[in-house]
DNA sequence: CCGCGACAAATCCCATAGGATATGGTCGCC
DNA sequence: GGCGACCATATCCTATGGGATTTGTCGCGG
């Protein structure tokens, strides 16, 4: 359990079942945990140092997420999951981020956009100086504050809900990416500044489908949707 | 907790955290528990009757959909939704929906049409009869069904989350919805045989946004968005 | 009168133990 | 070899407890 407390900052850290979570959903994106593995709750707590009620809970909330499948008195399983159903996941993603670009773009005031382009300028910032942990934090903070900025909460969190597939940092690795994302967040910071909603929703769509594409390859190299 | 195992089927009843979640989601969605109040797990389990562990399990799960937020160490609070999410949200469902069924339409077999057939008949049966419990499950079969003829696993569960926004038998009650509903089944069905997919996608749309409606009014009336 | 700091009570969060129940495997039997 | 009953194992839930943190109250000083 150690191991697991000390790496969460305190303060308000997210409690151990959303940590958990976290891990799980790590191990699976990685090709640990490939679909059809079984999970044992009490097996999964030993391995991570904690007792069984948090993993149990935070089983539940990736069952929620269909992320693995609620198997009654027998456990969990990892949700199938082919390359045909990450691109249509990232066709939604896409198509609802740009309608949340282009909302943003009728909807930021002077304010918004500058801290718009602060954001920007901090994940170009890393990108020169090449800071992988913290860059992908930043690129998210920033699709946060652009997603908040459409004022579409719901809409904004479903979206947020992508992020559940992206292994952490990598894509902040890939060199194509980095230039792509410079290239893609100039493009939609001068759309939102013209009030450019049809700009911007295909620039957006386009960065949203790059990492899309990205991410099919990453679980193409880890032998992700190999048969079991 | 009598009460509550009782009602649980057995065979391959849903566990527990399963069963307290959907009662919650219930109780939200009928404007017994609206966004902002506070949700106290050990209170919960006192007036659920179950011990405050599959609580806390169900709460994990209704965090990972965003129906409710954690805030460590204090408990728990009902999300905020209001018109503009409700709408936004189901504009997503339509739109998938409607693309689910276009791909229908070039998927299906006459084995599969048959099918589908079956369970339209069976909620229009149900309908001229007028038992609101199995209509519900029964159109929500028919759908079911539809989905994932279409052959997009991931897709056909991501709209099917929108069952979670749809309180039990309100929609069923309503004599309006019931004729829309018969011929909206017909209209799809037809497209379907002809292998017509924009007639099938335009008509699962509408069907779709005409529940969107239902349920906007029935948020109203439970004063869902009354200010706190 | 109002803000502010300390103490007390309540509550959450997680661990642990234990029992009821269902599953899967194994052995014996036909 | 196929089939049905036992048995070990694991899940699922309950109950309990303790550590940690937040909230509410009280008293004090400004």
């Amino acid at each position: 359990m150690v191991a697991l407390v000390d790496t969460g900052l305190l303060g308000d850290a997210p409690a151990l079942p959303e940590r958990v979570e976290l891990q799980l959903r790590e191990r699976i994106l990685a090709g640990d945990l490939r679909p059809g593995t079984f999970l044992r709750p009490d097996r999964l707590a030993v391995e991570l140092g904690v007792s069984p009620t948090p993993v149990r809970e935070a089983l539940q909330a990736l069952r929620a997420d269909d992320m693995v499948r609620a198997l009654p008195r027998r456990g969990f399983v990892v949700a199938p999951l082919d390359r045909a159903d990450v691109v249509d996941l990232f066709d939604v993603q896409a198509r609802i981020t740009g309608e949340l670009a282009a909302r943003a773009a009728g909807a930021l005031d002077a304010e918004g956009l500058a801290g718009l382009r602060a954001r920007a300028a901090e994940v170009d910032a890393l990108i020169e100086a090449g800071e992988p942990g913290d860059l992908a934090q930043a690129e998210r903070r920033f699709h946060a504050a652009l997603n908040r900025a459409s004022g579409a909460r719901k809409l904004a969190w479903l979206v947020g809900r992508a992020a559940h597939y992206l292994p952490p940092r990598f894509y902040t690795d890939r060199r194509a990416w980095r230039t792509a994302t410079v290239a893609a967040h100039r493009t939609l910071l001068d759309a939102l500044a013209a009030g450019d909603p049809d700009t911007a929703r295909a620039a957006m769509e386009g960065h949203v489908l790059d990492g899309r594409d990205l991410l099919v390859a990453h679980l193409e190299a880890v032998g992700f949707w190999d048969e079991t």
